[in-house]
DNA sequence: TAATTTAGCTAATGTTGTTATATAGATTAG
DNA sequence: CTAATCTATATAACAACATTAGCTAAATTA
């Protein structure tokens, strides 16, 4: 199987053996000893594969309590935030990055389901303030040995100096990483079908 | 303003002062001095913000190159693997973490617009081995400063030692991540609706 | 008090991704 | 060698997710 696999390989690989992708980065410190970017294309790659893991574990722990993952979500960020202050529709839309037509939808499924509750908001009547009933505060207190348990997986070995480390990059990476983003919005505005022009350009 | 709502804050919170959100975790090195995990949860949060921003920046990507989210990914990942092993509709898909069937639509795609193509593989019939088009390798080319540029904003003033530490956290996050998920998989199998149970249990 | 803005709700719609089913080739048991 | 099983891909039906458009009501501004 091997050889016939290593005959045919210079067949279908045609034309293309010279290409190379190009580099992601130019930053010297984030170029591995031979000046390639693979180290940091596979750290890109980690970060994905991390962000998948956690995606899954949010629905695991979200299935557990027989809700969705988002509902999950929003029953978190109203236990979190709403000791500090009113949480609002918009408070949890922009909390979680998405419209609030949306966080109306499931609060409500959530408010069916007895684990949230809404009440106007004395101080602005077009809003309203999302709180936990006492069912929705039961439920996170039952599921909290669970999600201990999970938080050891993920973290268990990791010591205090290491935690520091990487408290500190993820809180610079969240900021650098929204001014990114937007950059890249405006990039994307800008630009759109780079693709086409290139093709335009080089190819016609 | 300020008074008024401090005047109904107690009337509208009702029950609820004395309830407390449960430790995520108990682990030491993770709590800071107050023995809060107040600091591992914004963490957590920071995390959340980072893969969000992720995930906009790809989608700017994308929209560059006239493609979608995923359809820039399938063309990085095949763009990435295909010097080193033949890309089959699998190989992406287990990349990506979604459905063959997914895959096979989303390649479809790519192979009309030009920047893709498909050949069977003569080591098995029934896979196909997906490769770059010159149109696809020019689109990459002429996207790159770009994305150069994205990734300079990303990691610009971040030092040789600083992205080691990263490098390694996330190498580390990236396996424990994959553990946690298995387990909070088996889990969600295992404790579906902890949340009625509680229920059931402290409140009827 | 008229005009504008903001918050939230509802419905329509679009996007994204899965599951079920089918087909062809590969593998294995007997 | 052949039947049974398994693997890779493709298609289509469908479900889940999430957004936009348009509406009402309340607040803010002119």
């Amino acid at each position: 199987m091997s050889d016939t696999k290593s005959d045919t390989k210079s067949d279908t690989q045609i034309a293309s053996d010279n290409w190379r992708l190009p580099t992601t980065t130019h930053h010297p410190a984030l170029l591995d000893s031979n000046g390639s970017d693979a180290d940091f294309r596979r750290m890109i790659y980690g970060i994905f594969t991390m962000t998948v893991n956690f995606d899954r574990i949010r629905e695991c722990m979200a299935t557990a309590l027989g809700l969705s993952g988002i509902q999950y979500h929003i029953l978190m960020v109203v236990a979190e935030l709403s000791a500090d202050l009113p949480v609002t529709v918009t408070t949890v839309a922009g909390r979680l990055h998405t419209s609030g037509a949306y966080v109306t939808m499931e609060t409500k499924k959530l408010i069916r389901r007895g684990f949230l509750d809404k009440q106007r908001n004395p101080d602005d009547g077009r809003s309203v303030i999302i709180t936990l009933t006492d069912e929705g505060r039961a439920a996170i207190d039952a599921f909290a040995p669970y999600h201990q348990e999970i938080n050891s997986e993920l973290f268990s070995d990791i010591d205090a100096e290491t935690f520091q480390q990487f408290r500190a990059i993820v809180n610079h990476m969240s900021r650098t990483s929204t001014r990114a983003a937007e950059k890249a919005e405006i990039l994307a505005r800008d630009h759109t079908d780079i693709g086409d022009k290139a093709v335009g350009a080089s190819w016609r």
